[in-house]
DNA sequence: TCGCGTCTAGGTAGTTGTGCCTATACAAAT
DNA sequence: ATTTGTATAGGCACAACTACCTAGACGCGA
């Protein structure tokens, strides 16, 4: 039986091609085949459905983003891999939002894109550590904008444990018994929170909470 | 004026310490504070407070959660690096609860505590790249057991399509609006959802919808 | 054809949250 | 001493969600 790991780089860069192929075909035990496209790359992907497809972003007639997205789409056995120039929040976000299983920058070494390789075979997650802040700004709902702020450290300490509360889903009254306050007390709280924060509407101050969960 | 960065490293082994007293003082520009465990590690910083404070977690005394906690407490100047042997999901977690800036894995290469110092010196996040993937699971929120899906699956497409729009944090209103019906289908969906999901409460699909926001 | 599931729509009741009031008690600042 | 801010608590109106009903229209399979 075949055992080699089934690899497809596209890339529209012949040297980059060049360059991975040789990496792990240095290595043994991997069948590379190349695809200089983003419809190339699909083809073949479909006709090989490889272990892993190591994508470039920008390639002609298909992003490599449209190329993860079919794969994902047909619900092929391959992971993508993506290989990029570009250390960017938002191209990076797209890729996780597709469920790419790895996020390499091209400016990093070689043994970059092998432990990626490595730990995506093992059916696991790797991104270049330069982007891993995208990752934790992305995990924090970090996407606040100085104005969330002006309103937050306006708030007394009794209203930010109320707002703790709220945002961990509890109602009014539980939030009362536990503070051991009347429900009126917490629900003036609440009242007092959303117009600091210039929040109005139904529930608004639990959509501000778990929108803002992790800053409170 | 002094602009040397001010380090301390705290781990209770010598090697240790003096490995990554002599990275740094051979790029000169830093000035170096060894601490030999954890009630050290918190005395210096507090005078010293550094930009940076490298810790073990384990250490006597006080290990480097309960360290870098003290530090988050009272505020202090100093962004955290934990430097540590263990690859484990829930001490990372517990790093990242916490609110550390690096962690770095003792294992790796000199050149990582490197580009994690410069990383965090810049304001940004660094992580081993053998840790991004237990932060994506942090991220897509893969604490989930089987009995979230055996209800997801029962759910009909208009179900499912309303369900998106409840995660999405609009009301039974602006659902209906959008898809041209009464409100009071909006909510039999609602409540046949809340049925099947076998949940109840106030608000409680609201809920269910945010907490499996990345699945539905 | 009959039943079943689904989407649709309405009714009624109860709970929760918001919006806008009043009001007392206490501490800190002026 | 007065003002200001905060925490406390209550009233009242309204909106939104849940929970429990009924019921017609439509399609699909037995």
């Amino acid at each position: 039986m075949d055992t080699k790991t089934k690899i497809v780089i596209a890339d529209d860069h012949e040297l980059i091609r060049k360059g991975v192929h040789q990496i792990f075909s240095n290595k043994g035990s991997f069948e590379i085949v190349e695809a200089i496209d983003g419809e190339d790359a699909i083809t073949k992907i479909r006709m090989l459905e490889p272990h892993v497809a190591i994508l470039d972003i920008e390639m002609p007639k298909l992003t490599g983003f449209d190329v993860a997205e079919k794969i994902h789409q047909e619900s092929l056995n391959t992971s993508v891999i993506i290989l990029t120039m570009h250390c960017d929040e938002q191209l990076f976000n797209r890729a996780m939002d597709i469920g790419v299983m790895g996020f390499v920058l091209k400016e990093n070494t070689v043994s970059e894109i092998v432990r990626c390789m490595d730990k995506v075979l093992d059916g696991k997650h790797y991104l270049s550590p330069e982007i891993t802040d995208f990752l934790i700004r992305r995990n924090n709902n970090l996407v606040s904008n100085a104005t969330d702020k002006q309103g937050l450290h306006r708030l007394t300490e009794t209203e930010k444990k109320v707002l703790k509360e709220v945002g961990a889903m509890k109602t009014s009254q539980e939030i009362a018994d536990h503070f051991g306050v009347s429900i009126k007390t917490v629900q003036n709280h609440r009242s007092n929170i959303c117009a600091k924060l210039q929040i109005s509407g139904t529930h608004a101050l639990l959509k501000f909470a778990i929108e803002h969960s992790k800053k409170i």
